[in-house]
DNA sequence: TTTTTTGTTATAGTAAATATAGAACAGTTC
DNA sequence: GAACTGTTCTATATTTACTATAACAAAAAA
């Protein structure tokens, strides 16, 4: 289930993509499934074709989805093998800021790892 | 020591304001230290004076400085003391893709407080 | 085999975000 | 008084984000 807020400040193509990995993490998409067309999916949405074509392509360059084209996209991402090191130099760069300012309020490491499991929790659940 | 790059797809005022929030959790800007003026610190890095002004009123509203007009931006992060709740929302929300992207490529909880123990080893560090 | 559907590519346009530039104002500091 | 401060305003250029069509060629379905 995708639902998007045209009014946030965060792009379309950037709520679409993070919502497809939850959907992997969460269960709803496996290994081996095929996500729907790009004409389909944006129909569904209400957007247009090129913001999901962006999405999927920003999928794929994280090695999440390989697109075939003229046939469909497939997820490739295996969530029992762990990130390559550039996946996870990737990651660590994109929690940077956001450890950085966890660090500037007074977290503490253990806090940190708290309110990470908890995420972990939320996500994988309901 | 800030570094900006002009050929980063993250705007200069988010490499500026990050950088900032680093620079104190390192212990470079302390508690009631004041931030160079606007106009300094856009001549140092060679960028204009309003994009500093963002970044300033960024780090305002996060809680982390306190702007007083006509004199200056002065530093009121509480490095000991916890988050508030709404900067701990704040802090989830940012940690959210990052960790969802960790997740669909395998990483398990305790792979991810490795890695944020590492950020937080590397960003405290020299 | 015809039709539909697929991802891809190209062109075009609008709107917002990003960054720069210069000027002026009114307090603060020296 | 002079220099410096953040603030505000106008203006402009560039990039990003999103939409809208159209056309192509290959795969899949009818």
């Amino acid at each position: 289930m995708v639902i998007l807020d045209p009014e946030s400040n965060i792009p379309l193509y950037m709520q679409l993509r993070t919502q497809i990995i939850e959907a992997i993490v969460r269960g709803d998409l496996a290994l081996g499934d095929t996500l729907p067309s790009v004409r389909g999916l944006a129909g569904d949405l209400g957007i247009n074709m090129h913001t999901v074509n962006k999405s999927y392509h920003e999928l794929e360059a994280k090695g999440i989805i390989e697109i075939v084209p003229k046939k469909g996209a497939v997820i490739i991402a295996n969530t029992e093998k762990g990130p390559s090191n550039k996946q996870r130099e990737d990651i660590t760069e994109e929690l940077r800021p956001a450890v950085a300012e966890a660090l500037v309020h007074g977290m503490k490491e253990a806090d940190l790892h708290q309110l990470i499991s908890e995420l972990i929790l939320k996500m994988k659940g309901t």
